[in-house]
DNA sequence: TCTGGGGTCCTAGGACCC
DNA sequence: TCTGGGGTCCTAGGACCC
């Protein structure tokens, strides 16, 4: 050590490792079932819903199909394709197994999502030799026992990370030292940058920044005036600066907010079809906060109308509540009350925000009484643990079963 | 082609309190 | 007569991400 040859470029940098699985739904379908490697697959639902895709093989993409794509669109695209829907279990079994491979490169890591996280290496890399020979055999490894490919990105903070790994996908591995950002970031489309969307895009445009370099030279003072505080933000991060701290996956995460929506086949305002569809909404909302040992104090009804505009409307509550009984109750009156039910819906949704973790006691209460301090009851307590032991629709409210 | 479902964060206005 | 300034809570909408 100490050689010029051998000088440390990361040397006052953290190093960041981001890893992003490959087309992941797709191929673990792909690896479950032998029979669809090769061939187009595209996961997300059958072909004439009004979903859109989720994920799709590369062999899919190749007939343009790619994912956010309406379904409909990927099926005129790619008739021949193989569709799938989502099925959670899988992936996150996959996904554990995963994060488990990156932990034994450093204790440090952060996940994202499903199939996305970071690592942060600065203190383990020169253990491996160095980030590229670390990052090669974490993708060994993924490869080995798990037969999937993953993308690699290396850099000094975690969106120049993210962004290096989405440079170079499927199978990529992109390091940049802390001396080339610039070079790397600058030449790329504004709407490369994590946090420009469509529409902070089309406003940089209308002020002629078209890359990320554009807008590493423009006024802090006019990106202020346009977007707020994120103005001098999204300039920093055009000159590479962003957070590199690494939140570890044994840090508690608690939600903010639990919700569960819903889009019908076809528009509707028939009372019995929105109202069942509420109640099994609430229901599923109410048993992740009860599984969660969270509560909630706000109901949110969102619908979204036959024109795609999206309305919410909200209610706090004085107590706190975990009950399917005390959620569709508020979600009905605002249903009611915001006379919603007179133009036909395209997707309701409930939510419950305002939450925290639940006290302990459950009080002793009678089998129907389910007015208690917190609206849980007995009822509840008994689907819970149907649910436990018989899996999650072993029971349904009757007005649910059409769902 | 007609646009999912799960979230987070930010903004802005109004009610209300001191 | 007119009418402050700060703070919190709540609601609604919107941008964005995976």
């Amino acid at each position: 050590m100490g050689g010029i040859m051998n000088e440390d470029i990361w040397h006052g940098h953290k190093v960041i490792m981001h890893i992003d699985m490959d087309a992941f739904f797709a191929a673990v379908e792909q690896k479950i079932n032998p029979g669809l490697r090769g061939r187009p697959v595209i996961v997300g639902g059958p072909p004439d819903s009004r979903g859109v895709v989720s994920t799709c093989s590369y062999e899919a993409r190749n007939y343009g199909v790619h994912s956010a794509m309406p379904m409909k669109e990927a099926y005129r695209l790619c008739p021949d394709a193989v569709y799938l829907d989502t099925s959670g279990g899988k992936y996150t079994y996959v996904s554990v197994r995963i994060l488990n491979i990156l932990k034994r490169y450093s204790p440090n890591v952060e996940p994202v999502s499903i199939d996305e996280a970071f690592v942060d290496i600065t203190g383990s890399y020169e253990r491996f030799g160095g980030p590229e020979k670390l990052a090669r055999s974490v993708k060994e490894d993924i490869k080995r026992e798990q037969g999937l490919t993953a993308s690699i990105g290396i850099a000094l903070n975690r969106f120049v990370a993210k962004m290096a790994s989405s440079s170079s996908k499927p199978e990529g591995l992109v390091i940049i030292p802390p001396q080339e950002v610039k070079q790397f970031l600058w030449v790329q489309p504004v709407n490369h940058l994590w946090g420009i969307g469509p529409k902070t895009e089309i406003a940089l445009k209308n002020i002629g920044i078209y890359s990320i370099g554009d807008l590493a030279e423009e006024s802090e003072g006019r990106l202020k005036r346009m977007f707020g505080v994120m103005g001098p933000v999204l300039k920093g991060m055009a000159n590479g600066e962003g957070d590199d701290g690494v939140r570890l996956c044994t840090e508690e995460h608690e939600a903010k907010s639990m919700g569960h929506e819903h889009t019908f086949h076809r528009d509707t305002n028939d009372p019995d079809e929105v109202t069942g569809l509420l109640m099994y909404l609430s229901d599923r909302v109410s048993r992740r906060l009860r599984i969660s040992g969270c509560e909630g104090r706000t109901v949110t009804l969102k619908i979204r109308k036959s024109d795609f505009k999206l309305v919410t409307r909200a209610m706090t509550l004085n107590v706190y509540f975990n009950s399917e009984k005390v959620i569709y109750k508020a979600a009905k009156k605002l249903l009611l009350g915001n006379k919603f039910l007179d133009h036909p819906i395209r997707l309701i949704g409930v939510s419950a925000s305002n939450l925290r973790k639940s006290e302990g006691m459950i009080p002793e209460i009678g089998l129907f009484d389910n007015d208690t301090h917190n609206g849980t009851g007995k009822i509840d307590q008994l689907l819970d643990n149907l649910r436990d032991n018989h899996g999650e629709d072993s029971i349904l409210y009757a007005s649910t079963l059409r769902f």
